[in-house]
DNA sequence: TTGTATGCGTTATCAC
DNA sequence: GTGATAACGCATACAA
């Protein structure tokens, strides 16, 4: 490996007045001196180990993401927000799925923890108990941001997931349905819970009483809509309106509502969450919740950056959600 | 922060002794000692600095990750297989997407240099010149792995696309189909072109004379998978059958022609690459190329930590596609 | 405008 | 079984 030394031997110079040109020092160097650097650094191919000057300096520029499964929508979504925002910010992001398994998520934790990254944002933690080591060192250096709600006080990114699945169920009830049923995600899922309060309190409203057949579990799987529609149709006294919690579900649903021989939206109308990209190209245009998950991802890293500057941060920062019509509503058969 | 140096005063003993414990060496320690060291490191909270552990050991237990765009089916799938087995090895990832551009390409290498990263695996640089800094130190510590085929000449995984294509077509073919088109990625991406290459050979094979109109180029979207249906529907004489290179744009080509008021399969047949997970649950289950993203992304880290160890690599690693039927295909109207 | 010396947190070498 | 110390590559305080 080539090391500064080299450069400075190369340049006939000390490392010093290599190291203030690496760094745009203000301190004075000579142009002659500087060129002379500058070819020498660009003749041995020379990059600056970044570690060496973290022990120095303190800061690794590094920013630790965990989320539970990177090929879910709604968190690439998140990751592409945040690692977009950090590398214009000069951050690098270390990213690792946690299957939603505490033991990962303890070891990625620990790993990021020896790599001294600056910040760690944690997405669907809200599954998962979190690490009873993030608790330990709340007012470490490592600024800690959490994605969603998760009953613990740490600064967080969120949307108002109550509200969001009340409105969506209340735009089924203004089309007449009565009988509206919910696919949820796993039980520990805050955000599942939230929508499940949303659509409870949107039928109590309406003075409808909840019935508990009409509430399956899911996990965010398209194969979970599909199943849970499959459950759901088969009552004796079936739902006309079906909310899930996220669009793969709710294409899943759509399936399982063909495969019954039910229409959409003619027979059977189904709502979503996250609208993502791909369905204004499905088959049936789902209606969906738009979750915007990767101004979510952005607006974690900026407040990991904020909190590292000292700055005031507004927390919990709460992010809009909007209910976008697609093909698959309609009113009651 | 707390050091090495804390943990050995709390215990009592010397920093080479903590040291010994913290990388289990065979060093002998007594085992009260050792109980001694390891209480105060849980008191303390001691997480080893793993940057000041690199400066000595050369090692930084981190490969990078280059892709397009981590929201691409194609990609996360490979980002997930990536991971996952790094995780297993030992390693973190650092990820940057590169939006296909040249720029965004450079720094995150230039990055990645910085960080000391052991490998570097680029996926989709077909599609970019692949900067020229990755070639002045081809024998360097730092070993780098290529997914696809790039025309240089560095370890890689691959999948056959022209084979891939070629059976795709010929099952069309097969069918009874006549005029088939195909819509492609961008002109400058490796895999559309031996996709292409590989409808035009099935073509050939069977006689057929490909015609120009038949061939639009899309850029792996459905987006574009809708506009070049509308496209290929609107000609005088329109195609029964359509080859796309990805599912998003098979989807969207789908939807092209529902809009049109064309049935898939009884107008058109689609087929598409990827197998993405969701297929399962679409409306129309898509015939489509299975493409190995997972494996694709373990065997790159595979093969990065095999040339660490010095190992022999067969490379190109070929990994096998497959051509999985779904609803989408039917004999021609 | 340039250079020397110190130390960041750790491992490795050597001595005890 | 244990410990003192040099070295890793760099930035910084200080000196010239």
């Amino acid at each position: 490996m080539v090391t500064i030394r080299d450069v400075a031997k190369k340049a006939g110079v000390s490392v010093t007045t290599v190291s203030r040109v690496l760094n745009n020092s203000d301190h004075p160097v000579n142009t002659e001196t500087r060129a002379k650097i500058e070819a020498a650094i660009k003749e041995l191919g020379y990059y600056p180990n970044a570690w060496a000057r973290h022990l120095i300096t303190g800061r690794t520029s590094i920013i630790g993401l965990m989320v539970p499964d990177i090929t879910n929508p709604y968190y690439y979504g998140i990751a592409r927000g945040a690692e977009a925002a950090a590398h214009e910010l000069g951050y690098a992001t270390i990213m690792g799925n946690t299957d939603r398994v505490a033991k990962k998520a303890y070891r990625y934790l620990e790993l990021l923890r020896e790599k001294r990254v600056e910040g760690i944002i944690i997405a669907g933690g809200g599954s998962i108990n979190l690490p009873p080591q993030l608790f330990v060192d709340k007012s470490g250096p490592t600024k800690i941001v959490l994605i969603g709600r998760h009953g613990v006080n740490f600064p967080s990114i969120r949307v108002d997931n109550v509200k969001a699945a009340r409105e969506a169920t209340d735009y089924l009830l203004r089309l007449g349905h009565q009988r509206i049923a919910i696919i949820t995600g796993m039980q520990t899922s805050t955000t599942s819970i939230d929508r499940l309060e949303g659509y409870r309190k949107a039928l109590e409203e309406a003075g409808i009483n909840p019935r508990p057949e009409y509430v399956v579990e899911g996990d965010f799987t398209a194969k979970s809509g599909y199943e849970g529609a499959n459950r759901l149709l088969s009552l004796s006294d079936p739902p006309t309106a079906i909310v899930t919690v996220n669009d793969l579900e709710g294409l899943g649903a759509v399936r399982g509502c063909l495969d019954r021989g039910l229409r959409v939206p003619d027979d059977v109308s189904i709502v979503g969450f996250d609208r993502i990209e791909m369905l204004d190209y499905s088959y049936i245009r789902l209606t969906s919740v738009d979750i915007p998950t990767y101004e979510i991802g952005r607006a974690a890293v900026q407040m990991v950056v904020d909190l590292l500057h000292e700055k005031n941060v507004k927390t919990p920062f709460y992010l809009p959600t909007k209910l976008v019509l697609g093909e698959s509503c309609g009113p009651p058969p």
